[in-house]
DNA sequence: TAAAGACGTGAATATACGTTCATGAATATC
DNA sequence: GATATTCATGAACGTATATTCACGTCTTTA
């Protein structure tokens, strides 16, 4: 019997699928334009996968385990919040530079792709959002970080920042956007750095307003 | 002969348009729901645009339009810098609340939507950041802002902050996002108001140091 | 009041795309 | 080497939808 198609095919199928999804969305994508990137016929994609919306939640799945995978790695040890947080970024670029298709496909269900697609994105950031608000609270208790807000909207607030920052770098839109406020050649490097300084200063208060003013409101101007 | 199409039918089609673009983009929209939900037949959309992506460029054109009205109305006074985003973000605020199809819309076109509509939605983020930078690079130079970063990347910090705040406010997936950092019943009045305080250390370094290094790197930690 | 002109209508057309299935090639088994 | 089995193939089918156009209706004009 023929053999089945061997899993670096199918590793392929679903990198083309990807890809194709990433640059339009669902909709825009089509089987057969699938098939034909992957060196394939139609006729297999229908082998593997019921139709378009079970192969569509397989990339998605494949695209969200990478993520995942990565955010997994970048664990907080023992160690300075921003020390944490720039790793974090470090490995992210590096990811959304192998992988640019995958942030782009994680921007396309930000806005279609509906509920089941949803839910999947959803349980990543679930679990980015408890990973970073866990580790805002920890710097808090340790005097490092402001504790004048609440750190669930500090941890959203960070994550914000950082998802910008990939899209900055992956999708079409935001690139040339990026651009624009930057200049042409932007070195994303540096625009990492500056994020951290940004970062730096936003979880602190003036030193002397630590741990002084639990509720500061609004206090006098900038 | 028949009367033409009144203004308020015509703005009611572009309204219609809008709504079912930003839900699903583009292709998930077709012309004859468009037609149904506007009331009208599609003959009409198509003795009014040429085709479907005339007619999405229109839809788009009136929503740009109508987010640039407010951001200029928001023009910076004399004023904090703080102060004006506050008000800016106010004003963003209503406008959303008033209108989040057109927050969606702008959300879809920074993954979809082909190089005219990209163009046009350029001009805005133009026009925003040139002002955004302008604004901060005054401040700078009034002494309100840190010096040791250039005016053109916190302007760009900022403007994905407030981005990501409206996509919050009106975008289905970035609301149950939100309530994953920030818990079901989102006030949206106060993740706003901590944003301010997040921006206001943001914009700024410890008292001690403002004007002192203007090429600050990476000094000591949080 | 009648004829002409302007305009909206929605069934009909063409096309693109998701999905299926009859076919044939490759492999395994004897 | 013959047969059975597994699997990929891609033309064919049905459906959805962008687009058109012959028609009907309303308004103007004389």
């Amino acid at each position: 019997m023929r053999k089945k198609l061997t899993e670096e095919k199918q590793l392929e199928i679903l990198e083309a699928g990807i890809a194709a999804f990433a640059e339009g969305g669902f909709h825009a994508a089509s089987m057969a334009e699938i098939a034909r990137r992957a060196g394939i016929s139609v006729g297999v994609l229908y082998k593997y996968y019921a139709n378009k919306e079970d192969f569509f939640r397989a990339c998605l799945r494949h695209s969200l385990a990478a993520l995942e995978r990565v955010l997994g790695e970048v664990t907080a040890r023992e160690e300075k919040l921003l020390t944490y947080a720039a790793r974090l970024l470090k490995e992210l670029r590096d990811f959304s530079r192998e992988h640019p298709s995958h942030i782009r496909l994680y921007h396309q269900i930000t806005n279609a792709g509906g509920a089941a697609a949803r839910r999947l994105a959803e349980e990543v950031e679930g679990a980015a959002a408890r990973l970073y608000t866990e580790v805002i609270a920890k710097a808090q208790a340790a005097g490092e970080v402001r504790r004048d807000m609440d750190p669930r909207l500090l941890a959203f607030f960070f994550d914000n920042l950082l998802m910008m920052l990939q899209f900055s770098c992956s999708c079409g839109y935001y690139r040339s956007r990026l651009a624009l406020y930057w200049g042409g050649a932007a070195e994303e490097e540096q625009v990492a750095e500056e994020l951290l300084k940004f970062l730096e200063s936003a979880f602190t208060l003036e030193r002397n307003q630590i741990d002084h003013r639990p509720k500061a409101g609004g206090r006098g101007n900038v």
